[in-house]
DNA sequence: CATGAATGAGTTTTCATTCAT
DNA sequence: TATGAATGAAAACTCATTCAT
């Protein structure tokens, strides 16, 4: 993992190689959330990167390709804060808090992020699953244990099954998500009052 | 309401203008939904229905206009079946569920509808307000009613809001209609299980 | 030449539609000149008649030739208005006068003709002769005995031959009309100094 | 005026564009000339210039652009002919009679100019001010001094005054430009005898 | 590596004309 | 005769991609 105080000449050269990648989708990321994939020209994304249009195509092979490595790299980055925020917690239903705190803070702070999603279906729903769904997949494996083990502990009430769990708690976020960027709702204040629901219910149960 | 047996010329002739469009909307929307916005040449939509290009100019001035008429027939029906399915129902609680039930399974029935929405995010969102959300906020408003009917009669938990809860239900279901659509998931077989979890939560209240 | 005090069905019927023809030509001709050929479609001219657009075609077997009828009548129109001032007048050069004049009057009360001219050899230059050009043959014509009559009674210079003042006058005039619509200049004001010159000339001969 | 012999890149690339655009208005001038403005599509232009479609609209934003380039480009050149041809002369009445004379025989080498011209005005009459009059504005300025100089030595008869004799002679000259297009006929023979006339009048001045 | 000029396939829209009623 | 719904050819313009420099 570590890099070498000298860089060799086939290393160095990846690595820059990679870094201009990066560069390159932040900045059209930004530009296909804005103007959206079918008016956001590969011209517009050269310029406001300030290179030349012919040099996107050096790193990426078509316009579908740059815009896949977009949607990726949010879905990574969004792994990443994720996963980061609930190694920040130790009890179970702390981690599964501030995992989800961290989702809906993540396309906050990204609504580009969302726009992506939303493009990537729309323009490509022929082609491909869509990325989210992917991500989704791995993340629910590595949350079932977490689930699994409160189920077992007693915490959860018995008659409810892990997918069943899973599945809910996926879909409201997912909803919650969309619905916060569309109505521009803040997630810091929804927050609280989804997970109340989530875990309690909405009925009275006194009665 | 009855028609009179022999309608005169006035009358004829925008019936069967309405009939008409109405009939090329249906065509159209499945077609947007199946190619995509991008990818659907209005030649193709004259071709699957039978007439020529030019036709489709006659009772749409645009291709935007004819995509916006499949987004809102296909809005309208929505209300119009998540309504007599709760009208069915005297109970508040049974008339949330109905509505529920019916909502979903209106998507799985119309997954043409769900693409359209997606389309119309991702092609017009500069120029317009998703057409569901001008149609979630009024049913918004009829939800109102009943659920402050049953917080006031302590079916609810007191420390709760109307407001959190037609916000937490119209993003768990929101959520849940795109993920059935994408994962290819039953409303039917899912239905139950999320009901149980929104009123009751999935904590163990023994504990 | 008189009609019949009871037209018979065979006379009643082509006059009707000499008739529409007419009424339909004078309506496009102000249609055509307005909007161009091009941006004149014949819908427009049906609505502005208030007719449908296919009995147009009852009349004229094309828009090309609706627009042809529209020239042709202005320049017949020209022809009788420039003909009849003439006949008012008894001397060679009172007619001559009269004539001009009223050919740059008739011009600047039907500047919808001038228009036409120009949209006539924008449009078929290559497929027929401009008409305004059919009609100056034949007017140049009648016009030559008159002034040959002036030639032969020495009123004309001796070292100037009459189709060189028919090039001339003819060109002077033609030049002028246009200007008079493009720069909007007044006929009657132009008409005593043109002649002025066209009659003596600039220059002061008195050295 | 030189060249450097090594041109700097910045140098380069404004002269070769400009050089492009040059050589595509000499093609397309010829093409909407002889096929007018609505018959001539952008591909046939490209085709006949040995270029793609698509690099025409490197150089021009659009149809229209590219025509009134044609026109602009021609009326320039009819001004630096007729300048350089009075330039020529010292003598006023000379100078008058070389511009005349060499603004008809660049009309008679350059018919698509005369095309063009009819062409602008009945295609965009809405929507802007002929050239040809923006350019005849401009000239008469400048004659206005040569023909005041010739009223005040007395050289003009003293009862004209210059806006009438500008008037006169531009129209006369526009005239038989348009009629020496259409009838075919030759600039060379006609001058001498309009010149004549313009100078001397008709009529016979010993009677 | 970087550039940006050139390409040309592809799509929406218009409108003259037809023809069944 | 009159209508006006239906047709479909035609053309401007865009932009992803290539490639010579």
């Amino acid at each position: 993992m570590s890099t070498p105080a000298i860089p060799t000449a086939s290393e160095k050269t990846p690595d820059r190689k990679a870094e201009r990648r990066q560069a390159i989708v932040t900045t059209a990321a930004r530009l296909f959330a804005v103007k959206g994939y079918a008016n956001c020209e590969m011209e517009s994304v050269a310029a406001e990167h300030g290179v030349a249009k012919g040099t996107l195509y050096l790193y990426f092979k078509s316009k579908q390709e740059l815009f896949c490595a977009c949607v990726d790299q949010g879905m990574r980055e969004l792994q990443e804060t994720v996963q980061a925020a609930a190694e920040g917690e130790a009890a179970p239903f702390d981690r599964i808090s501030a995992a989800i705190r961290a989702y809906l803070l993540f396309f906050e702070r990204h609504p580009e992020q969302v726009e992506l999603l939303i493009q990537e279906r729309a323009f490509f729903h022929d082609r491909q699953a869509p990325t989210y769904f992917t991500y989704r997949e791995q993340s629910r494996e590595r949350w079932r244990a977490v689930w699994t083990g409160l189920v077992e502990d007693g915490s959860i009430r018995p008659d409810l099954n892990v997918d069943q769990i899973l599945d809910f708690i996926g879909n409201l976020v997912y909803g919650t998500m969309f619905t916060n960027h569309f109505l521009g709702r803040s997630a810091e204040e929804q927050y609280e009052g989804i997970m109340d629901i989530f875990y309690r219910g909405i009925r009275n149960s006194q009665t």
